[in-house]
DNA sequence: CGTAGTTTTGAGTGCGTTCAAGAGATGTGG
DNA sequence: CCACATCTCTTGAACGCACTCAAAACTACG
């Protein structure tokens, strides 16, 4: 399933340091602290940068007239969020948890000449995010609420589950709102699935964003 | 809404000479026509091409082992279809009519070294891809029936329609079924959306794949 | 003319929604 | 530290949109 932009996960410390040397020369590397529900861009805004998550969790967002919610993705460290179109962002992007982002200039993404390495860094993260958009389409246009609420605890259980004696243990900073504008439900939906996948033993419950996976093998046969 | 990949709808005849330009050198470029419901490549084929269409129709899927199948996209003229990722195709492709496609080799999407224009036009059509799909995300997240077929039938008006006395003309080749696969519905609910959009006068059919569009303001006002 | 595939239409069902309220968590000021 | 307001999450009841199943109408093709 989809669930961020672009690089794989970084487990440490390294992501900062790998963005410095694909800086190369002695160019200074622009990063940004963001407090949680704090902006970083919204749609519509010139594009100077695309941006690479260190730290935190950022969302992606669009919004219609009425009021309805799509979010995009989830940016977790490693991902570059903010590709442009057109010269504008076409998402909303707000910090769910403090992070901190590094900024590439947007040049370096539309031609290698200044610096080859970031260039064909970030060209490969726009493969990978096109790759990993069309796994979400499969979910938002074909699976049930189960399925989906599935994949999606799957999913970030593979990316920041950490083992809890024979179990795996991961947090998220998302609320159901924005679980459920990820996955093209409703907050009761959502709600009510975890509430099923918890009584059917497959999780168990820390607090609404601590989670605790008794049966993998199940979770992952239910993401479908 | 989201039909199709990449750069702009070329209006006529130009697309395989654009192309030629690009290739700049005296390089020769490789075209490959194909039949209707020809495949030109399958999920999980090692990647050599990115393909740019210059005449027909191109379908773009994923299936789910039990059989479940989503529309990721359909490559119109001037669209560039498949991208990779980690040097495989993620998605099926066959042709939906008699198409014709100019093959980039993939080395010129992954560097600028080669053909530097070509690199910059591919890199180009990854971010206009994105911002497509993200689009796309909306309507099947978070639209009904009769918007996703709405907003279908009025992009399709938009790339390929024809004025046709105070009206607009077009044609697809796409049965229900492709369509219901796209927008995340049954042949049913699609078959049943359109009857409902031509009792209410929006839209008049000549068959089942030739519309004429009565009301075009009401039409877009529906798709949302 | 017969067979296979596509599209439409009908009837009934169910999944996820809406609407409503309660439970739980979090934060603020007195 | 507690009272109160606010926000999030959960649970319940009822509805409705889109689905499933079924069959008829239409099209295309040998």
């Amino acid at each position: 399933m989809y669930i961020s932009n672009a690089t794989d996960f970084e487990t440490s410390k390294t992501p900062v340091s790998t963005a410095l040397a694909c800086c190369g020369s002695s160019k200074k590397v622009q990063t940004r602290k963001l407090k949680a529900a704090q902006n970083l861009f919204r749609e519509g805004d010139d594009v100077r940068h695309v941006y690479e998550v260190t730290s935190g969790v950022l969302r992606l967002t669009k919004v219609l007239e009425d009021g309805r919610r799509q979010v995009i993705a989830f940016g977790y460290p490693g991902d570059i969020i903010g590709f442009p179109h057109n010269g504008v962002y076409h998402t909303e992007c707000d910090a769910i948890s403090g992070a901190e982002v590094v900024a590439h200039d947007i040049c370096d993404l539309e031609s290698g000449e200044r610096n080859p390495e970031l260039h064909q860094r970030l060209v490969m993260a726009t493969l990978k995010e096109i790759s990993g958009m069309q796994d979400h389409f499969m979910m938002l246009g074909r699976k049930s609420a189960s399925e989906k609420t599935a994949s999606f605890l799957s999913v970030l259980m593979e990316r920041t589950g950490k083992p809890l004696g024979a179990y795996t243990h991961f947090e998220f900073p998302m609320n159901r709102a924005d679980i459920a504008d990820f996955l093209g439900l409703t907050v009761e939906t959502v709600s009510r699935t975890i509430t099923m996948l918890r009584k059917s033993k497959l999780i168990a419950l820390e607090n609404s964003r601590s989670v605790v996976v008794l049966d993998e093998a199940a979770l992952c046969d239910l993401a479908a």
